[in-house]
DNA sequence: AGCATTTGTGCAATCGATTGTGCAAACTTT
DNA sequence: AAAGTTTGCACAATCGATTGCACAAATGCT
C-alpha cells in the first residue's frame, strides 16, 4: 500500500502502456502524443513520481555529483569554500560528496579512491599537508577523472585551479608592516612543499629585499600553523640577539599564538611588536588588538572552481585544459599592525 | 586503450568465465573453487578493479550514502557536527551528501526532495529558522526515509535525535551570572518556535525564579542571533528605567554584539556589565574579555547521530524507534562573567 | 487506389553488479 | 555399479531509466 518509491513501470502499468513510453512522455519526446503525455504527467503527479537518480546515473554514466576533498571541513576557510561550491552546483542540480583528509596522505588516497568509485564527475581538492608528491593524484587523473584544485595546489599537474596570489598577499602584508615602521620582521612559515606557504615566504622576502632589509636565516621559522607553533616561534625570536619587532605569520592561528605569547610577556601589541596573519579567520576581527590579515576569499574561491567545473562540463573539455585562476588577495588592515612607537 | 573503469565483465572476458563467477569469486562465495578465486583476484588487481558503487546501489537498493541538511555549512557548530558524522560514517564506508538551507524553508523542502531522490539511506537534519510546521518532513518520513534530527529538532515527529540539554545549559549559565552578583539579567532570545531557543529561555526563567528575581516582560527580547541583534538588544536595554547589569544571550554572535556595543559605550565588562553567550564559537575564547559561554559539543553530536544511524541500520529498526539522546551541556566560565563590582 | 511518409508505441538491450536456479561433472555412499 | 551428494560454474533475471530499432496505423501525395 505504501510503496515508498514509485517507478516508471508503476505508471506504465496504471496506464496500460510501456515504461519506455512513460520515460519518453516525461521527457517530452516529440513522438509521444499529447494525450499520452498529459495522462502520464497526471499519474506521475498523482503519485509524486521522482526519478531514481541512481538508476539514471548508472544508465547515463554521469552521477551529477562532484567530490570534494579538504583537510578538514570544520575549518572556516574550507567550510566557506564548500559553501560557495554548493551554492553554484546546487542550482544546476549537482550534489557534493565531501571527504576529509585530516592532513594525512593516507586519507587523501582513500578519499580519492572512494570518490572515483562513486563515479563523481569531478574531484575538487585541496591537498593535505603531507602531500609532497603527485603520483596518487596523477593516476586518478590519467584514468579519466576531472580534477580541480583550490588553494593548496600541485603545480606539477595540469589541472584547473583557483588560488589567491599568495605571494602578493604576503608582499602587501609585509610591505604594510614596513610602512608602519617595523623593520626586524620575522616570518612564521608553513611546510615548504606546500605551494602557498612557499609563495608567502617569497612575498615576504621580496618585500624585505625591496625595503633593503637583510633577512638572516633565523628570521624565517617553519612551524605547524597553530597557536603552539606561533608561541614557539615567538619564544625563539625573543632568544635572538636582534629581537624582532614584528611577526608576519603564514596563518592566523599562528599569529594568534604569537599575539597571546607576546601579551602574556607584557609586550604591547602593536607598538613594541607588530603581528600580522594570513587567512582572515573570523576571530581575527574580534581580538584585542584586532588583527591585520589577508582575506583568502573562501566563498568566492568555491564559487569559481565550481563554475570552472560547470563550464568544463558543458564544453566537454578536459579539466587539464582549464586555466589557473588567481584571485587578488585583500589585505585587511586592523590594529595589530599600527605604527611602531 | 585507456579504459577508465573496468568491470567484472572485462575480468570475465579475460578469464573466459562468466561475470557472475567473477562477482562471486570477489565475494569469496564458497561455491567458487580456490583456483578461480585467486585467478580472478589476480586479474582484478592487475587492472585495479573497483566496483561501480552506482551499479551496486541500484541493485542492492542501498546507496551507502547519508544526507545531511544544515542551515549553513560554514558555521562553526554545523561544520563540527558534519566533521563528527564524517568520522564515524567514513570508517564504515558511508558517504555524506550535504545540503544547506540558508535558514529558508523553501530550500529545506528542495533539499529533502533532492536527498530522497538520491536514495540516501537516511537524512540527518537540523531545521531552518523558518521551519515552524512539520508537514513537509512528516511526508518524507512516512514515505519511508529514515530521519534523524540534531540540535534543532521538531518535537512533534517521532525520530531519533541528539540535542544538548539547552534548558540546563541556560540554567547553569544564568545561575553562574547570579552567583557572580549579577541580578538584573536580560535575555536575548531566538525565534520562539525553535525548540532550542524556547528551552534556553525556560532555563533562564528557571534560574531567575529560583533566585527570587522577578523577570519583567521587557527583559526578554527576541532578536536575530547575530551581532546586530545583540547590539540592538543592548541599546534597548539601556533605555529601560531599571538598566540591566548583565546579558545572557542565546547565541555567541549576539553576545559579541552586546559586548562590543557595551565597550563602545564605555561600560566595563565584566564589572558594570556581565555578558554570556551560548555555543562556544572559537572566537569567544580570544575576545577581550574572553566570553563565558556553553559548549554545544558539535563534534560529539555529529558522532552520536551517526552512531545512532549505524545502530539503526544494523538492527533494521526504524529511525522513529530511536531514542532522543540528550547531551550534558558544558558551561565554560571565562572573564566576561567575572563578579559584579 | 497505391505508395511514401509521418506518427505513436512497444520490444529489447543497456548501464554494472548481484543472485536464484539449473545443470553438468566429480565425488561419495551403499 | 547405481544412486545420491557435493562442487563449480553459467544463464538469466533483476534493480530503474533510457534509447535504437521495428512496426503498425494514420496521413499525405500523385
Amino acid at each position: 500500500m505504501n510503496k515508498s518509491h514509485i517507478t516508471i513501470h508503476d505508471i506504465a502499468r496504471e496506464l496500460n502502456i510501456s515504461a519506455s513510453t512513460v520515460s519518453r512522455a516525461l521527457h517530452d519526446h516529440p513522438r509521444i502524443s499529447m494525450a499520452t503525455r498529459t495522462a502520464v504527467r497526471r499519474v506521475a503527479e498523482k503519485y509524486n513520481y521522482q526519478p531514481n537518480v541512481v538508476a539514471t546515473s548508472l544508465r547515463q554514466g554521469r552521477s551529477k555529483t562532484v567530490g570534494v576533498i579538504v583537510p578538514r571541513i570544520n575549518r572556516n576557510f574550507f567550510s566557506n569554500v564548500i559553501g560557495g561550491m554548493e551554492e553554484v552546483l546546487a542550482s544546476s542540480g549537482y550534489h557534493l560528496m565531501i571527504c576529509q583528509t585530516h592532513e594525512k596522505l593516507e586519507n587523501e588516497k582513500t578519499a580519492l579512491q572512494t570518490l572515483v568509485n562513486a563515479r563523481v564527475e569531478a574531484i575538487i581538492l585541496s591537498v593535505s599537508m603531507e602531500t609532497s608528491q603527485d603520483l596518487h593524484i596523477r593516476e586518478i587523473q590519467e584514468r579519466g577523472t576531472r580534477l580541480f584544485f583550490f588553494d593548496r595546489i600541485i603545480e606539477s599537474l595540469e589541472a584547473g585551479s583557483v588560488v589567491i596570489d599568495d605571494r602578493l598577499g604576503a608582499y602587501q602584508n609585509v610591505k604594510h608592516l614596513i610602512s608602519q615602521g617595523y623593520r626586524r620582521i620575522m616570518h612564521v612559515s608553513g611546510a615548504d612543499h606546500i605551494t602557498i606557504y612557499r609563495a608567502r615566504k617569497e612575498g615576504y622576502r621580496e618585500a624585505m629585499a625591496e625595503a633593503g632589509i637583510e633577512v638572516p636565516e633565523e628570521w624565517v621559522m617553519e612551524r605547524p600553523l597553530v597557536m603552539e607553533g606561533g608561541e614557539s616561534a615567538f619564544l625563539r625570536g625573543m632568544e635572538l640577539d636582534r629581537k624582532p619587532d614584528a611577526f608576519f605569520c603564514a596563518g592566523d592561528y599562528a599569529a594568534l599564538g604569537v599575539l597571546q605569547a607576546a601579551l602574556k610577556r607584557g609586550l604591547s601589541v602593536p607598538g613594541e611588536l607588530g603581528v600580522t596573519g594570513f587567512g582572515n579567520e573570523p576571530f581575527t576581527a574580534f581580538l584585542q588588538p584586532s588583527m591585520t590579515t589577508v582575506n583568502q576569499r573562501g566563498w568566492e574561491m568555491g564559487r569559481i572552481v565550481a563554475e570552472m567545473f560547470m563550464r568544463c562540463c558543458e564544453s566537454g573539455t578536459a579539466a587539464s585544459e582549464c586555466r589557473k585562476t588567481v584571485l587578488k588577495p585583500e589585505l585587511i588592515i586592523r590594529d595589530s599592525s599600527k605604527p611602531n612607537r
